[in-house]
DNA sequence: TCTGGGGTCCTAGGACCC
DNA sequence: TCTGGGGTCCTAGGACCC
């Protein structure tokens, strides 16, 4: 008999739902970057701001207005609007005005699913008899982070997750929209396809390539057709998004997959020993953070990005996970070595280090010389020794395999 | 106008095992 | 003895998101 402990968490069944009642918020704040530059400096406010020199990571409303975008080029930006202000990013006070959002985010329910530093998902279903209906929460929510932390935020409420972002993006900025139940598709039928999750630059080119420009177009193709145009898996999510149906719910405590940091190099040739001094760096920007997180990984990647803007990834699974500095830059620069072809042809203008499978045992199997009915005991027993063993705080799932049928034990956490 | 830094998920082929 | 089906893991690439 083979036990096998995976990191896995079994998530309950939630069926979110067009016509359910609309609990979900989806916070987002607006203009995040450049609205603490705003709030930290008052001779910023109402001028146009943006936050990054070579590339612009954030811009205000104002400079939204004048067609500046996030990630464009810094000539292009400043061509477009010369009197901004541009200011460098400080990341130590978004990362502190994150905190306090955040802060206020869990004094409304303890269902926080945070998707980046200035967003996140909130399930409030549960609390109309403490705290009134959602849109009552969500409008206190807007006016607490205006109060406490002194930014715009906007709240998408809706039946579910993908609704309620569709919602905060249609009401930003500083606002706040309820998609009533009932009315979800009538909402959402009219917009463009790109609202979709999922729906970038290469499939909004297929979709429009094929005449489908608005979600309801889009939802009237059929799951067949979006399949054979798209692949199984978009073509399948895209159709469900667009019949309203999205049954994810809000996810408390989501683990990271990987960390990774990556430099740009700028253009010119890197000596091999300049190249090899960033990896040094990237690796101890990640190992570090890792011990910090107290987490290993197996994975190791390097990402690479040449002159021509293609890219390239290599990658590595140790037998152990690591979190040693020693570990991890020994596999960079065998990866390193390997790709010194593609670098020399192609010419490098970015260098990337990530780690992956995170906190991953690496599939450990013991035998266990048990069966039949003392196989269960069995295998609480080599649950504690492998957690032990292996120095994993919880074993949420376990398989169970015998010889020649499998069957499943839903393990309980500790 | 050339393009930063941090991530997630999906696909597909090959190796390997039973 | 030969063949095949089913499954996992690893690697690489691509699309997408904030």
């Amino acid at each position: 008999m083979i036990f096998r402990p995976e990191a896995t968490v079994v998530e309950p069944c939630h069926r979110g739902d067009v016509s359910g009642e609309p609990t979900i918020l989806h916070a987002d704040l607006d203009a995040f970057y450049a609205s603490v530059e705003q709030r930290d400096d008052p001779a910023l406010r109402g001028r146009p701001v943006i936050v990054g020199g070579g590339v612009v990571l954030a811009c205000s409303y104002e400079a939204k207005a004048r067609g500046v975008r996030t990630a464009m080029g810094g000539r292009m930006a400043r061509a477009l609007c010369p009197d901004a202000v541009v200011v460098p990013p400080r990341m130590e006070a978004y990362s502190g005005a994150s905190r306090a959002v955040f802060s206020v985010f869990s004094s409304v329910t303890p269902l926080v699913e945070p998707i980046s530093i200035d967003e996140a998902f909130l399930d409030v279903s549960g609390l109309r008899r403490i705290a009134g209906p959602p849109a009552e929460i969500a409008a206190r929510l807007r006016r607490e982070v205006a109060d406490d932390v002194g930014l715009p935020i906007t709240v998408g409420v809706a039946s579910t997750k993908f609704l309620a972002k569709v919602a905060s993006r249609v009401a930003k900025p500083d606002g706040l929209l309820v998609v009533e139940p009932g009315r979800e598709l009538e909402f959402l039928h009219p917009l463009p396809v790109e609202v979709l999750w999922g729906v970038g630059e290469v499939t909004s080119r297929k979709l429009r390539g094929s005449g489908v420009t608005t979600v309801g177009e889009l939802a009237a193709v059929g799951g067949a057709g979006l399949e054979s145009l798209l692949g199984r898996a978009a073509g399948r999510h895209l159709d469900a998004l667009a019949h309203g149906r999205d049954p994810r719910r809000v996810q408390v405590g989501r683990r990271r997959r990987s960390v990774g940091a990556q430099r740009a190099l700028g253009r010119g040739p890197i000596s091999p020993e300049r190249a090899d001094e960033v990896l040094m760096g990237l690796v101890d920007r990640v190992t570090r953070r890792m011990r910090r997180a107290g987490s290993t990984g197996r994975t190791v990647t390097l990402r690479l990005r040449f002159a021509d803007f293609t890219r390239a990834t290599r990658s590595h699974t140790l037998a152990v996970p690591t979190a040693e500095n020693d570990a991890v830059l020994a596999a960079v620069r065998l990866l390193a070595e390997a790709a010194a072809p593609l670098i020399a042809e192609r010419g490098l203008t970015m260098l990337g280090v990530a780690v992956g499978n995170l906190d991953d045992t690496g599939g450990h199997q013991l035998e266990l010389p048990f069966a039949g009915e003392a196989a269960p005991l069995a295998l609480d027993v080599a649950v504690d020794d492998v957690r032990e063993r292996y120095g994993l705080s919880a074993v949420t799932r376990a398989t169970l395999l015998g010889r020649d049928q499998g069957l499943e034990m839903p393990m309980l956490p500790d």
